[in-house]
DNA sequence: GTCTATAAGATGATAGAC
DNA sequence: GTCTATCATCTTATAGAC
């Protein structure tokens, strides 16, 4: 999840995939080019189509990246108590992750973006990794017995990725710390009212 | 604010910005050609050069465009004769665009995705369409006595851009419909509790 | 003002030596 | 498996005729 500066000791498959993952969030991923990511994993050029036959398989693997990344997220707020706990620390990463969204944006809220308007399997893997977030969310309001489960996850996933939006766009984090804070204290009184 | 099908009554100038604007929110603008928008303006490719110096310009011009739809949209709900009424009249709007934020995104949202992370002009001539709304909204939450206005007014485009993100990446205007309701909603909440 | 032709450069992808 | 050299195409932008 977090966009770690590719590393450069891992295997060339890894960091071609980690330097596609910085360029596109960085830029998005029709501007990036093979020959920047080449660059930046420290592979020669003609080398890349070894490992991927397009660059629709490059970012088909960038795509896959960020679905365990998410995997891996979701696995952490596992461990926390409540259901109301978990989303809450869902909502806390973004919190986290706030200069980094400022600058560069929401690395999934970018991705489907920019990729969800392409008709092709693309465009349809993309979508999968907010819908695991939104169905992620939603078993946690159904464990809260909320029976809008649905409506809320998406209203959830809503406000995160709006609030991402608007600090990218306006360049400013305080955005995103203060709209966690609302998300946070309306997660509080939906597990007090249910 | 609504893509209209590009007018070919217009002058050449006019048809040019209009198939700018339409392209632009189908495809995103780093893909899009000049080729493309010469085409569907029905414009000879080297005469584009003669109104727009580069793609840029033409670019620009398309978010002049969009600012001033977005003027005109908000005089209209200025006629509304309570800030809830207008501030939920700003929120059905986007209801209103389900369909075509389902299949391509919402204009403004879609651009400030995009341009926003680009340091020139540009990105911060599309935040300015971002920025507008956010202090158009939060003047009607000042007008209802709320002293956190500011921040509701990021709430709700938040929860709109938000909510047209997950539309559109999930296809689905169902969406934008049910969360505009919870929107008006919540807005009605705030009316009654000021 | 309008349009054709084309220059100049970048980009995805391939061929083929090692 | 790895890398160099290069092709074919596309795209922005310009030159210059009308």
């Amino acid at each position: 999840m977090t966009d770690s500066p590719p590393q450069i000791r891992l295997g060339k498959r890894e960091r071609l995939v980690a330097s596609a993952a910085d360029l596109i969030h960085r830029q998005g991923a029709a501007v990036t080019t093979l020959a920047q990511v080449a660059a930046a994993a420290d592979v020669p050029l003609g080398n890349v189509y070894y490992y991927f036959k397009t660059k629709d398989d490059l970012i088909q693997a960038v795509i896959e990246d960020r679905a365990s990344g998410i995997a891996g997220l979701l696995a952490t707020f596992e461990q926390r108590r409540t259901p109301a706990a978990r989303l809450k620390a869902l909502a806390r990463h973004w919190e986290n992750m706030r200069e980094l969204i400022a600058e560069q944006g929401c690395p999934i809220g970018s991705l489907c973006a920019e990729l969800s308007q392409r008709g092709d399997d693309l465009g349809r893997d993309t979508a999968t990794l907010l819908r695991s977030l939104v169905e992620w969310a939603a078993i946690q309001f159904r464990a809260m017995g909320r029976r809008d489960a649905d409506t809320l996850a998406m209203s959830l996933l809503a406000a995160v990725q709006g609030s991402a939006l608007l600090t990218n766009s306006l360049h400013d984090p305080g955005i995103m710390t203060d709209q966690v804070r609302t998300i946070e204290r309306w997660i509080d009184s939906l597990a007090t009212t249910a």
